[in-house]
DNA sequence: CGCTCAAAACTACCATGTTACATGGTGGTG
DNA sequence: CACCACCATGTAACATGGTAGTTTTGAGCG
């Protein structure tokens, strides 16, 4: 269990939306270190997370722990139990639907908002995401080509400009992405398929074709929830 | 037998907490005083929380206030600023602009789904909350009207049965309440004229028309929001 | 009279201690 | 042999104390 990451790195990783990050506190820091830990499957999902374990590992007490799962509680990646403790969330086949649906209806919504309101930003973001999973791909490094995907997908959120939506999709995303890590251990996945729905994407965009933008998210979207449910994963 | 009760009577009467542990932390309870009394008005927008005062005043120490506050946060209840406090969230233009965008994607997204889902039940719910409503314009109980309100378009949300677009819309209607309360203390509402759009919503929600549901929704929220700016609150 | 700087008061933040609960095991009893 | 009550242990939930940082205020100086 490598939970010895940079605060720094970390701290680079997650300046998506922090308008003034000038200060980050311990609850936090430790609240991404485990949000990391989580997504990139270094806890199998279901298994029960105590806080002491936790706070010895990382290096701090139990007061900054359990206000980090608290938060990561409301993200959907653990689940408290009062008085019996915190468990890694663990997918059904309905939470996976819902989550699938909602972030469809996320990202073709930002995706017209960003184009409308964005376009050269969001190309850009786009077009630089998807040069990182090219190289990532070449490196065959399935870390970093995940890396470039959130990035990819984030970059149409965030140019939607919507602060409410930004912030609700990371929620949203957590538990897909650890889901997705889970899928990536067990069967991996078909990364040049995956490419040319990102290129195509891209090109929608330019295009500002909204309704074809729209329908290539959603079936990129749902191409990945019928991988999970051919795994059985949930 | 000494003891005058068995403890398995007592395993019995708590036995599986099965999807929602009855019981229910300090925390949690505390969080939602809070929720309640800043959804209600009772802490000016932007005002400074004290932890201490809060402990005090609900009869329980820090460390609950702490957690519940951090929970709060991410409902966008209240903002943290690193050792500088807690405050009242306050909002501004594009915050609202934003939250309204959301809370209108959200809900014409799930009156969609929850007409094809659960027509009959939506209907039900639809209408209890519209008399809970009348009622309350009757007695001139703006409290308990916005309460029905609040439940009528919890059950748009609730029958779309994406439990990741439920969780989200309470984050999401937190702070709209929060401002709408406020709106309430300063200018009033037209209660007449906002029963009749939700009049309008169980007709076209009975017709199954919905792409005039999804309208009708949309010109409702707007409304409000317009009226959010008309006083300048952000 | 206004400005600067420093000290004090306040506050959040984190650590540690205490209590209460849940769970697994064991011995006793029908 | 089976079942159940009791007990021991581990863990979470909550309380409290100490520390570091920020804001404020007031006194001294320009």
């Amino acid at each position: 269990m490598t939970l010895g990451h940079k605060v720094s790195d970390l701290y680079l990783k997650c300046r998506h939306m922090d308008p003034i990050p000038l200060q980050t506190s311990v609850t936090e820091q430790t609240a991404q270190r485990l949000r990391e830990a989580i997504i990139l499957g270094e806890f199998p999902l279901g298994t029960k997370l105590s806080e002491q374990k936790l706070a010895d590992q990382l290096q701090v007490s139990r007061s900054p722990v359990r206000e980090a799962l608290v938060l990561l509680q409301t993200e959907g990646l653990v689940r408290v139990f009062p008085k019996r403790g915190t468990f890694v969330f663990s997918p059904d086949d309905n939470l996976t639907r819902d989550l699938c649906e909602h972030r469809t209806l996320l990202e073709t919504a930002c995706v017209a908002l960003a184009i409308e309101r964005n376009h050269a930003r969001l190309l850009k973001d786009l077009k630089a995401s998807f040069t990182h999973m090219q190289n990532a791909v070449s490196a065959e490094n399935t870390i970093n080509y995940s890396r470039g995907d959130l990035a990819f997908h984030r970059a149409i959120i965030k140019h939607s400009g919507n602060s409410s939506m930004i912030k609700v999709y990371e929620t949203t995303i957590g538990p897909i992405m650890a889901l997705r890590t889970h899928l990536f251990t067990i069967t991996g996945i078909q990364l040049d398929r995956s490419m040319e729905q990102h290129q195509q994407i891209i090109e929608a965009c330019a295009a500002r074709d909204v309704g074809r933008a729209q329908a290539l998210c959603t079936s990129h979207i749902r191409h990945l929830s019928d991988h999970v449910f051919e795994a059985q994963l949930g």
